[in-house]
DNA sequence: ATGATTTGTCAAGTATATTTTATATTACTC
DNA sequence: GAGTAATATAAAATATACTTGACAAATCAT
């Protein structure tokens, strides 16, 4: 599932998908791919992404009904 | 830095590292390494455990003063 | 419409999360 | 204090996060 909050609070910060991994230090493929959904990135990189966009876990990365 | 939150909610479900380890479908050597804090799990483990042990992203994984 | 920037995607390589096996130590019960 | 469960820790192997380089499609400005 794509992560929508992610892009939108990127975008509310005005920056690329290039601008948002220089910032965190990982490559705009990695970015590219947690905003596509299909995959799972550590989470020290998630924990930069969310400083970098004033954001917290739980706004970017917590999925409310998730398992049984 | 060590993980004394992660500790503690594990503690009060009465859990031990290898029973948390087999809910969440890793061995107990990660659980254990996660609440050492000399790592850096991927977030859909850190899900998978918050999920186990009732508890958010936030509540578990967020550290409030990191970087400047 | 053309050019530039951004995004989606792929394949091959590198770094590292996680497993497995094993041992030592600490706590708990009897 | 012996015996057992829980925890800390390490080395080698495996799975997978992440990189690099490349190219096409989409978006945006001119």
């Amino acid at each position: 599932m794509k992560n929508l909050r992610l892009r939108s609070a990127r975008a509310a910060k005005g920056l690329s998908q290039q601008a948002l991994a220089d910032l965190v230090g990982v490559s705009r493929q990695t970015v590219n791919a947690i905003e596509r959904g299909d995959y799972n990135p550590t989470i020290r990189l998630c924990l930069a992404i969310c400083r970098t966009l004033d954001k917290t876990l739980d706004d970017l990365f917590w999925e409310e009904n998730q398992a049984p």
